[in-house]
RNA sequence: GCUGCUAUAGUGUAGUCCGGCCAAUCAUGUCGGCCUUUCACGCCGACGACUGGGGUUCGAAUCCCCAUAGCAGCACCA
């Protein structure tokens, strides 16, 4: 009795249990290769991943390209890009467009089955008989002429919209879109870029297919699909298949980043953004480019979960995560945002270690000369601040002269710059001092940055008070880094 | 309009199935403090929610009804 109250209050880790799930499961990840993936499709590619990891089984990636009109033939290399960058524990691959005779012979067994017919009728007058529940002349007619008719789909014998094959269905059902929803339609423009064909599979009936013969047994999903699972479940229904286990989340509202596809396109077209990796885009690569790890990705999508009320996403989650993963290996660096010159009377040549890491000083220290004259941030220099401490370095006088201040030696202490609540600054020597821009959402900083950065192409450091940077091109004219966070 | 789903702090989330352990969890955020040669990290503290109204019950975040709000679908897209 005891220790079933207490089992109740066990505090669950993760994502809630998925029922049937003991004996491991079998999962996809199944996007439209139309471009680059986004934050949205993280979530799916999250979620499904991590329940392979917690269960065991395998992880299919399906590309569903049923649709000529919504391939993009250079998606198909830039998901794979894009799952691999995520870290997914993929098992296999399978393309949709590889699989035509598969589900054309399929098919045709539904067809057997009574399960499916072809329908010749226009297609604005089925909507009005559908909405009515009445049923076209082509339900009721005999299973070989829909046979025939299939066959003469596939010999080209019809055009365009002029036959398609229709799942039979409920036609009393309450809900218009279940009824004899199509499974097949033909398409004679534009040419698939991977295969030759005019007679595709919708959605609804390539899915159930391949679910079914890659043995999938829980599925994942948007609950913009909720109606596409009851749909399905006629089709397992005619072929007698067992369903398998549906979760739906709800929808995930994202805002500051361009996530449409068409709206990414046309913008990178007419040179709104610079690439599919341009920072005020939502898609990965974007996010990549920003500083931001896939863990972190991960990570946030979980701690999301799968519920099925809409939500928002929430950057600083995402940030909070990418922080966890980024504090304790990121390096340190001065950035000096705005720059002046400043000459520093009375001090003779120092030289200061700054540590690469302040928790961990096995890593080591940069080492900063100075000779006389260094570069401070103009905004720090508030005309009135009569003492500054240079981090790692020494302290500073300052006198104003109205609005232009002169500087001199201040002494080593810190004690004394504590004593006088000086700010401690960022500086750089101005004889080592490599330009660097920051780029970040809201703009570009310009200034300069330790030489030593250079060495970080391709990392997330920390400049100092500002923020933690990806170091994304390092040339002759300098650093060019993206802000990541605070 | 029709069909269906949902509603916990600024955000995300646990708890809802099987009513009492919930004056509601954790994270994030904001504010304050400590630590610190970063406005980072870490630590301490504060703030902040059961959509509203009825009902059932000794007892409701949890069950029922109504209202309200939001969302999804109603394609020869996925």
């Amino acid at each position: 009795m005891i220790t079933a109250l207490s089992e109740k209050h066990e505090k669950k880790t993760g994502l809630p249990d998925l029922e049937g799930a003991e004996k491991g499961v079998v999962m996809r990840f199944a996007p439209n290769p139309s471009g680059p993936l986004h934050i949205g499709h993280a979530r799916a590619a999250a979620l499904n991943d991590a329940y392979v990891k917690q269960y065991g089984g395998r992880y299919i990636l399906r590309i569903e390209d049923t649709d000529p009109k919504r391939v993009d033939p250079g998606a198909y290399a830039t998901v794979q890009e894009d799952i691999k960058w995520l870290g997914l524990g993929i098992t296999e691959v399978v393309t949709q467009s590889d699989r035509l005779p598969v589900y054309y012979d399929l098919c045709k067994q539904l067809i057997e089955r009574g399960g499916a017919y072809v329908c010749t009728c226009d297609n604005e007058h089925f909507k009005e008989l559908k909405q009515h529940k009445t049923a076209c002349p082509c339900r009721s007619q005999p299973v070989e002429k829909s046979l025939e008719l299939w066959q003469r789909m596939l010999d080209h014998g019809f055009k365009e919209g002029e036959a398609s094959v229709r799942i039979r269905t409920d036609l009393n059902h309450p809900d218009p879109a279940m009824r004899d929803f199509p499974a097949f339609r033909i398409l004679d423009y534009p040419p698939h870029p991977k295969v030759t064909a005019h007679v595709y599979p919708l959605m609804n009936f390539s899915v159930v297919a391949d679910d079914h013969l890659l043995g999938v047994t829980h599925v994942i999903r948007g609950k913009d699909h909720i109606a596409n699972t009851r749909r399905q479940r006629y089709i397992y229904d005619h072929f007698g298949w067992n369903v398998p286990v549906y979760r739906h989340y709800g929808r995930m509202g994202i805002e500051g980043v361009v996530l449409s596809t068409s709206q990414m396109r046309a913008g990178i077209n007419d040179g709104t953004y610079s690439g599919w990796d341009d920072i005020r885009l939502g898609t990965l690569r974007a996010l990549a480019r920003r500083g931001i790890l896939p863990e972190a990705v991960k990570n946030a999508m979980i701690a999301i979960g799968i519920g099925d009320v809409d939500i928002s996403f929430s950057w600083d989650n995402l940030y909070a995560e990418n922080k966890k993963l980024v504090d304790p290996t990121a390096n340190r660096y001065f950035f000096v945002p705005a720059p002046v010159e400043a000459r520093i009377e009375g001090a003779t040549a120092h030289t200061a270690h700054a540590l690469l890491h302040p928790s961990d000083a096995a890593r080591g220290s940069r080492t900063l000369e100075f000779t006389g004259t260094v570069l401070l941030r103009r905004a720090e220099l508030v005309p009135g601040t009569a003492m500054v401490r240079l981090k790692d370095l020494f302290n500073v006088k300052i006198a104003w002269n109205g609005d232009t201040p002169s500087f001199s030696y201040g002494g080593d202490s810190l004690a004394d710059a504590r004593a006088a609540k000086a700010h401690i600054i960022q500086w750089l020597p101005a004889q080592a001092t490599v330009p660097c821009t920051l780029l970040t959402q809201e703009g570009t900083m310009s200034g300069a940055c330790e030489p030593a950065v250079r060495s970080e192409l391709g990392k997330v450091v920390q400049f100092e008070r500002v923020g933690f940077v990806k170091i994304d091109a390092v040339g002759d004219d300098g650093v060019r880094a993206y802000f990541t966070h605070k």
